[in-house]
DNA sequence: CTGAAAGCGCTAACAC
DNA sequence: GTGTTAGCGCTTTCAG
């Protein structure tokens, strides 16, 4: 900068306001434009944010971008933070607390202008209250926003959507980590529908999909479960947490001639698509991605931007069934 | 640091030497540690940056995560760049060159310690050589290095797999954007392959999937074509020159009541799952991403810390054929 | 091994 | 409107 100064003959609190859009003689402006394209300059964010003590930097921290639903949330969280001139720092924790943890301590050292984290931990702990952030899915601190779906709300749905198949008893494939609240209130909301119908349920519960080996022969026992309770009770309706899970007992399921929908009726929880421009494939309770993005991204940037902090933001994001291939179509919709 | 010297009776010289890793006494040692955690101290990166003249970030500019060959390279970039502890700035470009031009902008601006792109543009001019960067896929400057899967054995490969499915007539269906010469690369193998066999091909286009409408007009004509081809040679192969566009020709080919893959054998490129422990569906070339991932942050780092600059480096993935649904399972594999 | 001090590139007072 | 200058928080000589 002091160069482009010196080469228009200007001051560099000249070049310095004409950078930043503040009022500037046009015979001046023109020969620091000029000054500046000859020397190819720009300007220095480093030096800028120490000065300023503020960045445009957002880091994000989510388990994997390698599933569809997050590499879409990814997608949106992007656009959105793209939109108000935020970049992004990409943080993948793969649920390892001590890669989030890592992650939270880069985003102070980077002093990122925000965070927004998707956490099954008490990762949130860690942040020092006064750098911004907003939680989605889970925040149970009661320190920072949070944006969720509506994940009560999309257990009884599913539950009510498996009840209209006609399914004589129902059950519900749950995930291990029982400290990752969303699940639960999964759960929660198709049991108590369950309940509230009369319904016989089962509750079953698989390890993570990470631990390949451990999942899959859980899987299998389950499956020769379902295969067992649909010969005695008959047509069934399955709910899995997830529909990674939904896949792979949708795949078991037919390798033991169950037929689906016929047979077994199966909705998974997401709905993410693997492209933007495909359609889902199989029956889901899906998460309204595009808005959780969105509104994450704008509580965020009010908590940046705005004075007033009001941590106490519990944005809840409705979901919505997808008459998929692996629950049966009915006449009315 | 000021402050955290203060509390501690020592200078700051001595607190940044202990951040640093460098000899510092014990006992002073103990205090300065005490301190920090005292007052919650956590060093200002930019204020670093500004005065090392660097930073530990790299810029990954890609087209989109959203897909799963894109979001699993992220992971492995991720992953690698991780490793050797830099931090990753996330850029979409949604093939936007303006939006390609302000993320290489915003890279200067951040002083980053390197760029890795995914661009079918002519993106890499844009860059300054003093900053280092790494190609994925293409690059024809020839002034970075450049890692890429073998596309043009992928399509001879694609070929081959048909042919020994005994097609009587290969189609490739490739895009519309020919400045894109990976994908002429595909075409090229595919074309030479059918030419070393004898046997007679068709060329398609497409427009990209993000046209929807246009897309899906697209391909319902040319699916009409094939199925016109298949009444009258038999036995078909068709290579697509991406898994997504492979699905939707799957979909329509079905829905003309072709059988696949007794009628028509398909094959598609790319083979990124959609979850990390998931197989892959559908037949398809697959590009080998961790390797791609690896070499690229491998490639990067060096230049970043080497002084050595070997710009002509051109690395070239093996691909490997997937064999899925989507092709008739032989005997001898 | 530690401390004092210079200076990285920028912005924002303040004086002109 | 423009120039001068202090100082953001850090690292790094250079003396001691």
């Amino acid at each position: 900068m002091k160069d482009v100064a010196k080469d228009a003959n200007v001051s560099v609190a000249t070049v310095s306001n004409y950078l930043n859009g503040k009022k500037v003689r046009p015979d001046i402006e023109e020969k620091v434009k000029k000054s500046i394209a000859k020397l190819h300059f720009v300007r220095n964010d480093a030096a800028r944010a120490l000065k300023m003590n503020e960045s445009k930097c957002v880091a994000f921290v989510l388990p994997t971008v390698w599933s569809p639903f997050f590499s879409e949330l990814t997608y949106w969280i992007q656009r959105y933070l793209n939109e108000k001139d935020y970049k992004m720092i990409l943080g993948i924790s793969e649920n390892n607390y001590e890669r989030e943890k890592s992650y939270v301590k880069m985003s102070i050292e980077q002093r990122v202008a925000g965070i927004i984290s998707i956490s099954y931990s008490d990762l949130n702990s860690h942040v020092p209250v006064n750098i911004p952030l907003v939680s989605i899915e889970k925040e149970d601190t009661g320190l920072f926003p949070l944006v969720s779906s509506d994940n009560y709300g999309g257990g009884k749905l599913a539950a009510q959507e498996l009840l209209k198949r006609s399914c004589k008893h129902l059950v519900y494939v749950g995930t291990e980590n029982n400290r990752y609240s969303p699940m639960l209130a999964r759960q929660a909301g198709f049991v108590d529908q369950c309940n509230d119908s009369g319904v016989e349920y089962d509750i079953y519960t698989v390890p993570s999909s990470r631990k390949r080996a451990l999942f899959e022969s859980e899987v299998t026992k389950i499956t020769k479960d379902i295969v067992e309770i649909h010969q005695r009770a008959g047509h069934l309706g399955v709910f899995t947490y997830s529909d990674e899970t939904a896949i792979h007992f949708k795949r078991e399921l037919r390798a033991n001639g169950i037929r689906i929908p016929q047979d077994v009726e199966l909705i998974g929880f997401d709905g993410g698509k693997p492209y933007i421009n495909t359609e889902f494939e199989n029956s889901s309770i899906r998460q309204d991605v595009q808005t959780i993005a969105m509104n994450a991204v704008e509580i965020l940037d009010e908590q940046i931007v705005g004075t007033m902090q009001n941590n106490s933001i519990r944005r809840m994001i409705p979901v919505t069934f997808f008459q998929g291939a692996t629950t049966t179509k009915l006449n009315q919709e």
